[in-house]
RNA sequence: GGAGGAUUCGCAUAGCGGCCGAGUGCGCACGCUUGGAAAGCGUGUAUAGGGCAACCUAUCGAGGGUUCAAAUCCCUCAUCCUCCGCCA
């Protein structure tokens, strides 16, 4: 949620943070409109409140007569204060809603344009040349196969499409990559959490997720629930309605989570392996900090998120996303691609999102200093998602035997240099 | 799933439909006292919105209702506790 002062006092920026997301430019001069609105409803039935409470205080010490008189001159004014208090009411939850639909202020060095605008910022490694090494590389899908690690048919017939399990070497896989995940994320300073997966609907409204990402959330009705998609929500829904000491910040968590993705409009998307699924395992790294530092806090996410791949031993590039494609809670938007053998392509692996004050906003989640209250920054950024992660390192790390290499870093968590043949 | 009880200012509690935005204790801050400390004494101690300000308005789990007036009465919901049932 974009502060309110502050779009009165500086509606061209919103105005062209909104131009640059291609989004509704209106929406600012919409909201100007209803604000002005809205505080002269505000101050009419305070004023009106003020009449009441006097003439209440009045009714109360007087006797006979002249508290009949009184009554009549009383009921009349609760029929107005009922009146402007509705009005106020309505007016106030209209701005609130015009006003939930700005999406965050861009960055002003977050590149403008579409999903095919990002810039790259670096290229880290370098994609291996099977060529040189003699063999055609193989898919996750066939060495998934062959290491009996993933089966993507008894998935499917289990779950439906985009369903799979993970068996032997996979599902150990997982269990390394975590270990190592939460191993560094306690090295940096985080505190590991595993969240509820199942939030209510305050949560997931309040991280921003019922917006435009809304069709791609399971809702469960009966009960009113939703499964989240990332453990962003939970963490970030964690201190809902708090008021943080200044001396806490910042405060870093690593949650470990199931991940649920509806999936839809990607039809046709990714449909072969485990690129793009319905459930998934995910560590999930989320701060808590004041707004100036979270610039610098960002920074570091991406570090850490880069020491991961390079650990993985996995070339990759970092890219600056534009503003077409940033999430509304985002400010600025980092994506690491990891290098996909056979697709000869970069694929997204890790996301890292400076959602500056906004998140905070919408969950009233503040910190509290010496010099009084206010919104605080919220950041989040992938440590790991299993299923891509497992994709690279089973495509880069792969024998012409169709063995797997064990990168060092994962090696004592697996006690094996190699992944062998079912 | 059933039966009871609870939810008030950081914590613990008091609270009669108007004198309650709300008392007390603890904690915390500042000051006095002291050679220094403790104790003692005094003052202060929520958040949001509006106003240059004095100040005004709202908030006693949430939302409705009754009333001139609600922390207080009524309804719905949420959460927590106790007991029973079921259960990994």
């Amino acid at each position: 949620m974009i502060d309110i002062k502050f779009l009165r006092e500086n509606p061209d920026v919103v105005r062209a943070s909104q131009k640059g997301r291609g989004e509704n430019v209106e929406l600012v001069d919409q909201i100007l409109a209803i604000d002005e609105k809205k505080r002269a409803a505000v101050t009419e039935f305070e004023a009106l409140r003020q009449e009441q409470n006097a003439l209440s205080k009045s009714v109360g010490a007087a006797k006979g007569d002249e508290k009949t008189a009184l009554l009549e001159n009383a009921k009349a004014l609760a029929d107005k204060v009922k009146a402007a208090d509705s009005k106020r009411a309505e007016v106030e939850e209209q701005t609130k809603q015009l006003v939930l639909q700005l999406s965050n202020l861009l960055d002003t060095e977050a590149p403008i344009g579409g999903e095919e605008d990002f810039v790259t910022i670096e290229h880290v490694g370098t994609p291996r040349d099977f060529g040189k090494d003699g063999f055609e590389p193989r898919d996750h899908v066939e060495l998934g196969k062959l290491l009996g690690a993933i089966d993507t048919e008894r998935g499917a017939k289990v779950a439906g499409s985009r369903s799979y399990y993970l068996t032997g070497v996979g599902a150990l896989l997982e269990f390394a990559l975590v270990n190592y995940a939460i191993q560094s994320a306690l090295k940096n300073g985080f505190t590991p959490v595993i969240p509820p997966v199942l939030v209510n609907p305050a949560a997931m409204e309040g991280t921003g997720f019922l917006g435009q990402a809304a069709e791609n959330v399971y809702r469960i009705e009966k009960d009113d629930v939703y499964l989240v998609g990332t453990s962003e929500v939970p963490l970030a829904a964690m201190h809902m309605d708090e008021t943080l000491p200044a001396d806490k910040l910042p405060l870093r968590y690593a949650g470990y989570s199931s991940c649920f993705r509806r999936e839809a409009g990607t039809y046709g998307k990714d449909t072969r392996g485990i690129i793009r699924v319905h459930q998934f395992d995910k560590v999930e790294m989320f701060t808590f900090c004041k707004p100036e530092d979270a610039k610098a806090e960002h920074a570091r996410l991406l570090q850490w998120e880069k020491d991961f791949l390079i650990a993985m031993e996995i070339p990759f590039r970092v890219i600056d996303v534009a503003s077409g494609d940033l999430g509304s809670s985002a400010t600025r938007k980092f994506d690491i691609e990891a290098w996909i053998p056979t697709q000869g392509a970069y694929r997204e692996v890790t996301s890292t999102s400076n959602c500056t004050e906004f998140q905070a906003r919408r969950l009233n989640i503040r910190y509290k200093d010496s010099e009084g209250t206010k919104a605080l920054a919220t950041l989040n950024g992938t440590l790991v998602a299993i299923p891509r992660m497992i994709v690279a390192i089973l495509e880069n790390h792969q024998n012409a035997d169709g063995t797997v290499n064990v990168p060092a870093a994962l090696q004592p968590f697996l006690g094996v240099k190699k992944f062998e043949l079912a």
